[in-house]
DNA sequence: CGGTTTGGGGTACGGTGTACTCAGTTCGCT
DNA sequence: AGCGAACTGAGTACACCGTACCCCAAACCG
């Protein structure tokens, strides 16, 4: 996934010349923020940078990260594999934008929910638990969303929009700044942690065409003749709906969380009234 | 990354003739708990599992999970690229050993920490801490962890063991069984979010040899003509520090985090108290 | 000692990202 | 109107990857 790294930097600065890297960062946000002025010399594109991430977005959805590949993305579009790198740098390029598209992009209808999206609740438990299911919603909408670098995502236009909404609901929590940075990425953290432990379970029953059941049957005999072993005396007690799938890990660790957050504000009101007295 | 699996499966159905993918667990399953007697025909083993397994950690370690090839371990252990799929059947299986190894083992000693693991304490608090910051300590020092499926990983002995150990501290909590293990993935979810985010940041200084500030300065004009755009008032009115290093974000969530659970824990022994009068 | 079983390794195939090169198209300017 | 510049599209080629297949040498059993 990861491009090669050596290869693909050294190739880049003895062809462009620019320095290594950074060239490919301009580059990309101009594709964000740019004005999309195309020069008036020479035959039009054939092609939109929107097609080619909608397209991309599309086979990800569909067949997974792995299945985008240049290649695939020609024959798709209908053009020579080539002609895509007159739109996009580098395929790592690619997923950035891909990224961005899908991070800022609303919720799609769904049968059950209305379309609108209502304006920020003035509590922020509310708030909270809208950002993590919005949240966990769409990277189960998009399970490739995990397999890309976030860290060097260019902050585009609809990234800063997600962001400042998230804010305005948290204000009221009253905290400090970075704080409230700190809310936001302890939330997502175990949202990504979670979803990526569902993802690469439904990943697995695709790839292998075992189900969850049959994996574990196949397991069973070692797993009793551990327990039977003496060796793991508390995972032989436990209860038989121990690992059920009814219980709801989201729910639990989303509440506790809140929880959390919540002692947390209780403090600060407690001690800005204390400190009025 | 993931291995292409429509070639993988259907060429392990033609080749072995088993169930394809389920022959894959089953040797998997038997390379962890085996016993490893080999048949006294033919010429002794060149090579070891373990030392396969080794060195694949250590290309991972120090190059990346992208650096581990066939061809790049075979010359790493000096024998032909072929000969290491006499002790591996193939990539995806290695990469479940190298996962099972790294969970298990003991962290390293470290100049600062003494070697030896301390008994659990009975303090559950201590106990999740610890848990936490272990486990983002082995991220850490393994990035590529969180790179490979963990969904089918195969409970190896060593994972058997963590998760037991884990029960045992956390027992004192008087949660039921479901409840605990809630626990447990609530944090891991946690931490594993939160070592991502990290991963991916120095990930991405290494591959573009461009530091976070070089990145973000880079970002500057665009994100001030933002900011300047009025679109987004409560991000331009965030303090300087609001981004600032200095904030430990894993502190901040792990503690909002024990203090979640600990209003569970008050509850559920004042129901407790409730009922016994 | 002959046969059988096993490990080691070479070759080859289909896949990937992308550098390089050349042909063809379209406009601005003279 | 014509020409040259600037641009797009596409083909070819290279270095990687995982691994199927095949053959040979080594080691034990009878």
């Amino acid at each position: 996934m990861a491009k090669d790294g050596s290869t693909g930097s050294t190739a880049a600065a003895t062809t462009d010349g620019t320095t290594p890297g950074g060239g490919d960062i301009a580059r990309s946000l101009e594709l964000l923020w740019g004005t999309g002025d195309r020069p008036s010399r020479g035959p039009k594109p054939g092609l939109t940078l929107d097609r080619i991430v909608t397209a991309a977005i599309a086979v990800a959805d569909a067949e997974g990260l792995a299945a985008v590949s240049m290649r695939r993305l020609s024959t798709e579009l209908g053009t020579g594999t080539m002609s895509l790198y007159r739109y996009v740098p580098g395929k790592a390029e690619l997923l950035d934008l891909m990224l961005d598209r899908v991070l800022g992009e609303p919720l799609p209808d769904e049968p059950g929910r209305p379309a609108a999206a209502p304006p920020a609740p003035d509590d922020w438990r509310v708030a909270i638990n809208r950002m993590a299911t919005t949240y966990l919603d769409n990277l189960r909408r998009h399970p490739w969303l995990l397999k890309i670098n976030q860290a060097r995502t260019v902050l585009g236009p609809s990234a800063l929009r997600g962001l400042e909404l998230s804010l305005a609901a948290l204000r009221s929590m009253g905290l400090r700044d970075p704080e409230l940075i700190g809310v936001i990425i302890t939330v997502n953290s175990f949202v990504e942690g979670l979803a990526r432990t569902q993802g690469d379970a439904e990943e697995a029953v695709a790839q292998t065409g075992l189900s969850d059941e049959e994996f574990w049957d196949s397991q069973r005999p070692y797993l009793e003749r551990a327990m039977l072993s003496g060796a793991y005396p508390m995972m032989a007690s436990m209860s038989e709906d121990t690992f059920s799938a009814d219980f709801d890990h989201f729910a639990f660790g989303l509440e506790r969380l809140i929880a959390g957050f919540e002692v947390l504000v209780a403090e600060r009101t407690a001690d800005a009234a204390a400190d009025r007295t």
